[in-house]
DNA sequence: AATCGCCTCAACCGCCTACCC
DNA sequence: CGGGTAGGCGGTTGAGGCGAT
């Protein structure tokens, strides 16, 4: 018989909250900044326990939050993180400062595990088809995965994950394109054209996100975040993005002489140094 | 207009970890 | 050192919205 969690508690409220419990505490967070939710519920008033008043905080009145109408570079982000790290939803949030990690894992379960299984049946069934693809092909991440990735002794072995997922998708789409060429009605032309268009700006802005995080270091990343994106899929390889790719080449050959430890590196170090 | 079924997403639940006493 | 608790995280649920019939 274990002591009561604080949700469990007697006249604790549950369910939507409301614009007056909503303004209460935001109110409460501006004086006092967030943090030591334990008091909150007992300095507001309010008849909601410590978890949920912090949820409702990080999840939708925290300032700065984006809502809805992810942009395919979000979508590129979350899937080549989510191939990377599985369902760490608060790490791939980290690197998406507008989104809630509850966000990004309500897109992930409604929106993008429905995008990568229609890609995975649709490779599958090109590859059952052809009856010529060595069975060492993998498959593209649709949940728990490579949570245990961060465990290695040896914190670059990392690209070989990340490159294996990036070839993943390239060679979905390298099976699209060729069922496209051999399918039937007109109708199903069309319907795979725009797949295709949707899956190419995906592959193509997680492809460039792939190489971007592993070569790139914090300073190099903003600069790429802020470089521009075209709303049909892909990056537009402006001056600025040319710029970025030279950098990267530079530094990709200067990594082959004497490797530097990257902004992923340290991080992944870190937290290889911290399971140890 | 009513009903049904699917989809979305806010919120809850349960577990784990860190911290405090 | 061990127990208790708060905070954090990922999984899951269910109410409400919306389109199809």
């Amino acid at each position: 018989m274990g002591r009561p969690t604080c949700c469990d508690k007697v006249g604790i409220k549950k369910g939507p909250w409301t614009p007056e419990e909503d303004i209460i505490l935001v109110t409460y967070i501006q004086e006092h900044g967030p943090g030591n939710w334990r008091s909150v519920p007992t300095n507001t008033g309010l008849l909601r326990c410590s978890k949920s008043c912090r949820l409702r905080w990080t999840n939708y009145l925290r300032p700065g939050i984006k809502r809805g109408n992810f942009t395919p570079h979000e979508e590129g982000m979350i899937v080549h993180l989510q191939a990377l790290w599985g369902n760490k939803w608060a790490a791939i949030a980290s690197y998406l400062p507008q989104r809630t990690d509850n966000d990004i894992k309500n897109y992930w379960n409604t929106h993008l595990k429905k995008k990568m299984k229609k890609l995975q049946s649709a490779f599958d069934s090109q590859m059952m088809a052809s009856d010529s693809t060595p069975s060492s092909i993998s498959k593209v991440q649709t949940g728990k995965s490579h949570q245990n990735m961060t465990s290695t002794k040896n914190p670059h072995h990392y690209p070989s994950i990340y490159a294996s997922s990036t070839q993943n998708i390239s060679r979905l789409l390298e099976g699209w394109m060729i069922s496209s060429s051999s399918s039937t009605s007109q109708k199903e032309l069309a319907d795979q054209e725009t797949n295709k268009e949707c899956i190419n700006g995906l592959v193509e802005s997680v492809n460039f996100e792939f190489e971007s995080v592993l070569a790139f270091d914090n300073g190099s990343w903003d600069k790429m975040m802020s470089g521009d994106y075209c709303p049909k899929g892909g990056y537009v390889y402006d001056e600025k993005a040319k710029c970025i790719l030279h950098e990267r080449k530079h530094q990709k050959q200067e990594s082959l002489n004497n490797p530097p430890l990257t902004f992923f590196d340290r991080w992944l170090l870190d937290e290889s140094a911290s399971q140890l």
